[in-house]
RNA sequence: GCCCCUGUAGCUCAGCGGAUAGAGCGUCGGCCUCCGAAGCCGGAAGCCCGUGUUCGAGUCACGGCAGGGGCACCA
């Protein structure tokens, strides 16, 4: 159990001592939580739950505090619990146990992770990008959220998966098939025209050129479906390489086109319908979607018979409840933020709660050069894809700053920033904390000496002020992964990594390892505090899925 | 017209109902005979407006004002 949490339960304890010896009155016992101070002097932690009390207790915020303060039992981390006005309770952490986080550090490779999820499976479903084009900056940001989102669930003993949606079964897909097909007309000089509808981009005729490579003009008589799957092979594999350069990978990718072969899709239509929520209106099938709060209602069978994205978005979210997903994420950009809200309508009218469904959204993602806007139209294919930024910037940057900022704020990604290699750069400023402590331990090496000659360091020597601060500030993980785990916000971890090392750098300058002024019982045992600061930004880097470099 | 998001320092953003609102950039001023100055130290500067809920509001509710995005029988 973390700190943060075993603290929060101590307080609940005290309570209930201190009502079971009268100094308190009787009441329903709350949950307690325990905060970090902004100012540092008030302690590590403090819980204002003698202020919430003072209403059902009938007594002063301080008098509560001062019971629950004198109940509160001794506990190895804690040096002392003090009141304070109005009526907090303070509580400092002991600097022995402190610097026993250097050693925990370096023992626990799931450190500030803990079981949160209890096993439970989970799905973050993110990207779902059609297989008709390059992906693009959109579900690029998309997928660092939901991966990003997947290390911190995992970290928290959630059994996750990795889920990709294809949407291989509507008339995107045909128009794709058609595309190539026209591509590939004129390649061999027929005098044909790709259509408004059609897709513009580049890579629709180096699939053309690919494919009359292979099977020369013969090609044509193929019906459309071989343009289709060729098209979509082609571009799924080019997809999957892409995310893979900024270390996505998927654990499932679905087919839309399943949910028609097993039936899924009519299936979901019949029961929607015994259910009442599905009526006929000029020869569409209608969803009762203002039933559910929507302003008016949605189509879910067109009058030619096909189905909208919605039937197989509810069929396929059915088909997940299925699998026995405990959790489930969807995480959407802002082409979809009217169409999320139906998708759960959809699964309520078939009968399941949905407090376990959660969709998360993100604003836009836009380019910035030179402090200008770099111009993007979808039409025409004159946007920027993942491997174009990959190309230009490397993977950490984009790692960094896709989840860099809260969803609900668009991303301007300032691609001289990106590869500035400077202390502006907070991606740089991070990853030379990993490489600062890994030049520490380089040189020791050099000396011709070993790790394991720190191994039975004296941690009770480190006792400088920065130090005990950035052994505060590994605490702090535990509440960190805890709050992208359950607010499903994955930006509070590079906020983190940033303070991580904001308090690491200065400790750095003052706390020297090498120098011949340092005595040598400190200098183990800042040798295993250097060991374990690097070990812990290797790990917050992981998490974040980025490299944790050892030159820079 | 309807829906979603946003409004915090000159700029870009954090801030999970708690104590004196934090960073970065920019700006002004310092620090390399010393493990990576890709770093450190210091200064100036701020919650869109109103009403309400609360012991306590940047945070919640309602109403304004302003900006962004979306409103297909496309996905």
């Amino acid at each position: 159990m973390p700190i943060h949490h075993e603290l929060a339960t101590a307080v609940q304890q005290a309570i209930a001592q201190a009502q079971k010896s009268g100094d308190l009155p009787p009441f329903d016992l709350p949950d307690a939580h325990v905060e970090r101070p902004r100012d540092p002097n008030h302690g590590d932690y403090a819980s204002p739950i003698a202020m919430q009390l003072a209403r059902v207790a009938r007594m002063a915020p301080l008098k509560i505090a001062q019971a629950i303060a004198a109940h509160m039992s001794p506990h190895t981390a804690v040096h002392s619990v003090e009141v304070a006005p109005p009526g907090f309770l303070n509580i400092r952490l002991n600097s022995t146990w402190l610097q026993q986080q250097v050693s925990e550090i370096l023992q626990n490779d799931n450190y500030g992770g803990f079981n949160l999820g209890q096993g439970k499976k989970a799905q973050v479903e993110c990207v779902s990008a059609n297989p008709t084009g390059p992906i693009t900056l959109g579900r690029s940001r998309g997928g660092v959220m939901g991966d990003t989102l997947a290390r911190v669930l995992r970290a928290l003993g959630y059994d996750v998966t990795m889920e990709y949606y294809y949407n291989d079964a509507g008339r995107q897909v045909t128009l794709l098939g058609e595309s190539v097909k026209i591509r590939c007309q004129q390649l061999l000089g027929q005098d044909v025209a790709l259509g408004e509808e059609h897709y513009q981009g580049e890579y629709i005729i180096d699939l053309a050129r690919a494919l009359l490579a292979e099977h020369g003009e013969a090609l044509l008589a193929q019906p459309i479906s071989f343009f289709v799957d060729y098209a979509q092979a082609q571009i799924s594999a080019a997809q999957k390489r892409s995310l893979k350069r900024i270390n996505i990978e998927f654990d499932v990718y679905f087919r839309e086109q399943s949910l028609y072969e097993n039936g899924r899709v009519w299936e979901t239509l019949d029961i929607l319908r015994q259910k009442g929520y599905v009526y006929e209106r000029d020869g569409a099938q209608w969803f009762r979607t203002t039933e559910f709060g929507d302003d008016k209602d949605r189509v879910l069978v067109k009058q030619s018979g096909e189905p909208t994205y919605r039937l197989p978005d509810i069929a396929y979210h059915w088909d997940k409840i299925q699998r026995g997903f405990e959790l489930i994420i969807d995480i959407f950009g802002p082409d979809h933020h009217a169409t999320a809200p139906q998708v759960l309508m959809g699964v309520k009218a078939l009968g399941y709660e949905t407090g376990f469904v959660y969709t998360v959204l993100h604003q836009i993602v836009s380019l910035v050069r030179r402090g200008e806007q770099v111009k993007m139209s979808t039409r025409r294919g004159m946007y920027v894809t993942l491997d174009e930024l990959v190309d230009e910037v490397g993977p950490d940057p984009i790692r960094y700053f896709m989840v860099s900022r809260s969803g609900n704020s668009p991303v301007d990604f300032d691609l001289d920033l990106a590869v500035e290699h400077s202390d502006k750069n907070p991606v740089f400023y991070i990853q030379n904390a990993h490489v600062r402590c890994a030049g520490i331990l380089r040189k020791w090496h050099e000396a011709g000496l070993t790790i394991e000659a720190a191994t039975n360091a004296d941690l009770t020597l480190l006792t400088h002020e920065k130090e005990l601060a950035f052994l505060r500030k590994a605490l702090e993980l535990a509440e960190v992964l805890e709050t992208v785990g359950t607010t499903f916000e994955p930006h509070h971890l590079p906020f983190y990594a940033y303070e991580l090392a904001a308090v690491f750098h200065p400790t750095y300058e003052a706390c020297r390892v090498l120098g011949e002024d340092v005595p040598q019982p400190l200098r183990l045992a800042r040798l295993q505090f250097y060991l374990a600061a690097k070990k812990l930004f290797a790990r917050v880097l992981t998490l974040m899925g980025m490299s944790a470099p050892e030159v820079m």
